[in-house]
DNA sequence: CTGTTAGCGCGTTCAG
DNA sequence: CTGAACGCGCTAACAG
C-alpha cells in the first residue's frame, strides 16, 4: 500500500498544461473551456484518478449543498417514508441529506444541531423535540434556513409543513360516536408535543359537538412507542366501566395497543374497538383491518425539502409559511357499532 | 433577519484579545492555556455564539472523523439494526456515520462511493452489491480504509465481516431432513452474490451428506424483497409433486412466502413447512412460530466498525482480516415432520 | 476562452 | 504558556 497522496487540482492543471481554475471549470461545467483544453483535462483526471475535495470546495464556496434532517424517531416507519420523500427531493436538486436522530429528546436534539451547524449544512430540516421556540433561534442565528415539520412550535417567524391532526382525530371520533359509542378512550403521545396535544383536542371538540362529556380518566398520554401504547392500554382495560373503544395517537401507540387487547383476549371489533392516527405497514401475515387516518407522510417530506430550498434559491415568498397537509380516513373492520346490552355490561379485565 | 456573517475564530479572537490559536486551544483542548485567558476566550464564544467550522478544520487536519455506511436495503429491519450497531460503535469514538443506500445497484453504489469519498470520509464500510473487486480497488486508491460487511468480494486483499452462511443453512435444512422432507425447495438471493450463493450451498451439502440429491427446478434464486419471495413461492407451489418444505434465504423472502401460503390457503406447518434465513421483527398480532436461523446483526456492524476504527487507528494487525460470525438455530412451530401419506400426496395448487 | 491573485477558516510548525 | 507565519484544496473576482 504506497502512501502517495491524493492527487488535487493542481496535479491534475500541471499535468494538463493549464490553470487550476481550468480544472475547476471542467470538473464544475462552469464558464467557458475550448473543446481541446477540456479533453486534455479531462484524460489528465482519468489518469490520475482525481476525485475533487468536497470540504475545501464548500469552504471556498460557502456552500455545502447539503441539508439537515432532524426527526424524532428513525425506527418509525412514518419518519422512514418522510425521510424518503425528504432524500429524493433533496437528491433532486443535487443536495445531501444529513441524518440525526434525537428520540424525542432535547438533549440529543441540541447536540445533533450542534453538530450539523457546524458541518455548515445550507438548510435544517427540523422535527422538534419540543415546542420550544430556542432551537430555532439557535439555528436562524446562524443564518442558516430552517424548516419545522409535523409540529407546532412557540414561534411564528419559521417555516411549518404538518398535518391536521385536530381534523383527523375529530373524523375518528366522530366515526366512533355515529356508531354509538360513548366512552372512546384516548392514548396519545408526550403532553407538550402539539401533535399529541391536537389530537386530544380533536378527540374533545368531537365530543363537545355531540353534546357529551368525557371522564378525564379516559384521556391518557404517554409516549410515541410500542411500549408506551402497550401499557396505556393495560391502564384502560382495567377502568370501570371500560371503555367501548380506543383512538391511539399514533401508529406505535396503535401497535402496543393491539398487543394489549390480544394479551387480553378481547377480540376486535367484536369486544372493544380501536381506531388509530396513522396507517400501519401491510403485514403480510394479516389483511389490513384497522380504521385509521393516515397521513401523507412520503409528500410531507417532499413538501418541506421543497420549501426549504426555495428559501435558500431566495424563490420563497417573504412571509413565512405554514402549509397544512391533510389526512385521509380509512375505514376498515375494527369498529363496530355499540350494542344495547353492552353498554352496560362493563366486565372487568385481569 | 440580519445578514452578519457567522463568526470566525478571529472574531473570537479579537473579543478575547489572544490570538487565533489560542481559541484554536481552549475549542479543543489542545496544548496549555491559561487559567484566566481560558475564562476570557471562554466568554468570548459565548457572548458571539461561536461555532466552529467544521469544514475548515477538516480540511486543514486532514480528517473529518466520518465513517461511511454504505448498504444495500435500508427498509430491511436487519439492516436498520446492523446500522445502529455501526453508529453506536462510531459515535462512541467520536465518528460521525453518513449513510448510503443503494438498492443492490451497482450503479446507485458507485456513485454513493464518490460523494463519500469526495466527502473525505476517514474510512468505509461497504456492503457490496456485487462481488466485483472494482470498487473496493477505487475506494483503496484514494487511501482510505474499507471494510467488507456481510459478504465475500474477488478480493483477498480486504478486511471482511460476515456470518457463515453456509453453515447457517445446512442446520435449518437438516432440520428439516431429520423430519422426514425430501423435496425442499430454496427460495434465494440474488445469483453472484455471496451470501444468496451460500446459503444454496448449505442446502446442497446437507442433502449430499445425507446421500440425497435434489432436482434442480427446487432451488430458486431471485430478490432480496418481499415480491420476490411472493413470486417465488408461488412458482413452487405450482411444480409437481409440491415440495413439502421451503426454505428462504432471508427474511424478506420469507415473508414474501409467507403471503404466497396464505393465499394459497396452506396451513404451515400442517399443509407445509417453512424455515428461514434471518429471525422476524417481534408482530404484536401474532405469536412468533417461524423457525429461523438468526444472524446476529447489532454485532456485525459493532465488529465492522471496530476493525475499521482499528485500521485508522493504526492498531489492527498488518493482515487483512476475515471475521466470520456464528448464526444461531431458533426453532419454533413452522416445521413438521412428514407423514407418510403425504409423500404421494402432491397436490397441485391452482 | 484562459490565467493571476487572493483568501475561505482553521491548525501545524516553530519561535519566543 | 502564547503567538506569527504559512498552507490545506479550492474557487470568486477580476484581468487579459
Amino acid at each position: 500500500m504506497s502512501e502517495k497522496p491524493s492527487p488535487t487540482i493542481r496535479d491534475v492543471a500541471k499535468r494538463a498544461s493549464v490553470s487550476a481554475i481550468t480544472v475547476s471549470r471542467v470538473v464544475n461545467n462552469s464558464g467557458y473551456v475550448g473543446q481541446e483544453t477540456r479533453g486534455r483535462v479531462e484524460a489528465a483526471i482519468a489518469e490520475l484518478g482525481y476525485v475533487p475535495n468536497t470540504l475545501a470546495r464548500s469552504l471556498r464556496s460557502r456552500s455545502t449543498n447539503a441539508l439537515a434532517l432532524i426527526l424524532t424517531d428513525i425506527t418509525n416507519p412514518f419518519w422512514t417514508t418522510v425521510g424518503r420523500g425528504v432524500e429524493d427531493t433533496a437528491n433532486e436538486a443535487g443536495f445531501t441529506v444529513i441524518l440525526g436522530n434525537t428520540d424525542e429528546s432535547e438533549t440529543k436534539q441540541e447536540k445533533y444541531l450542534h453538530t450539523v451547524l457546524q458541518q455548515q449544512v445550507d438548510g435544517v430540516i427540523l422535527v422538534p423535540a419540543s415546542s420550544s421556540a430556542e432551537p430555532i433561534l439557535f439555528i436562524q442565528e446562524q443564518n442558516t434556513p430552517v424548516v419545522v415539520m409535523d409540529r407546532r412550535v412557540d414561534c411564528d417567524d419559521v417555516d411549518v409543513v404538518r398535518v391536521d391532526s385536530t381534523g383527523g382525530a375529530h373524523q375518528l371520533v366522530r366515526l366512533l360516536l355515529s356508531q354509538g359509542h360513548r366512552r372512546i378512550a384516548v392514548l396519545s403521545g408526550p403532553s407538550g408535543i402539539s401533535t399529541s396535544e391536537d389530537r386530544i383536542a380533536g378527540y374533545r371538540r368531537a365530543l363537545a359537538e355531540a353534546g357529551l362529556g368525557h371522564d378525564a380518566e379516559v384521556v391518557i398520554t404517554g409516549g410515541f412507542n410500542q411500549q408506551s401504547g402497550y401499557e396505556m392500554a393495560w391502564q384502560v382495560l382495567n377502568m370501570t366501566p371500560r371503555p367501548s373503544a380506543l383512538f391511539t395517537g399514533n401508529n406505535f401507540i396503535g401497535l402496543g395497543a393491539l398487543r394489549a387487547l390480544r394479551e387480553a383476549k378481547l377480540r376486535i371489533p367484536e369486544d372493544i374497538s380501536l381506531v388509530s392516527f396513522d396507517d400501519q405497514l401491510p403485514d403480510f401475515s394479516v389483511e389490513p383491518f384497522l380504521t385509521v387516518v393516515a397521513q401523507p407522510a412520503y409528500e410531507i417530506g417532499q413538501r418541506a425539502t421543497e420549501l426549504l430550498l426555495s428559501r435558500l434559491a431566495g424563490t420563497a415568498p417573504a412571509a413565512y409559511q405554514e402549509i397544512v397537509m391533510p389526512t385521509e380516513l380509512i375505514v376498515r373492520r375494527s369498529t363496530r357499532p355499540v350494542q344495547g346490552a353492552e353498554l352496560k355490561d362493563a366486565i372487568m379485565v385481569h
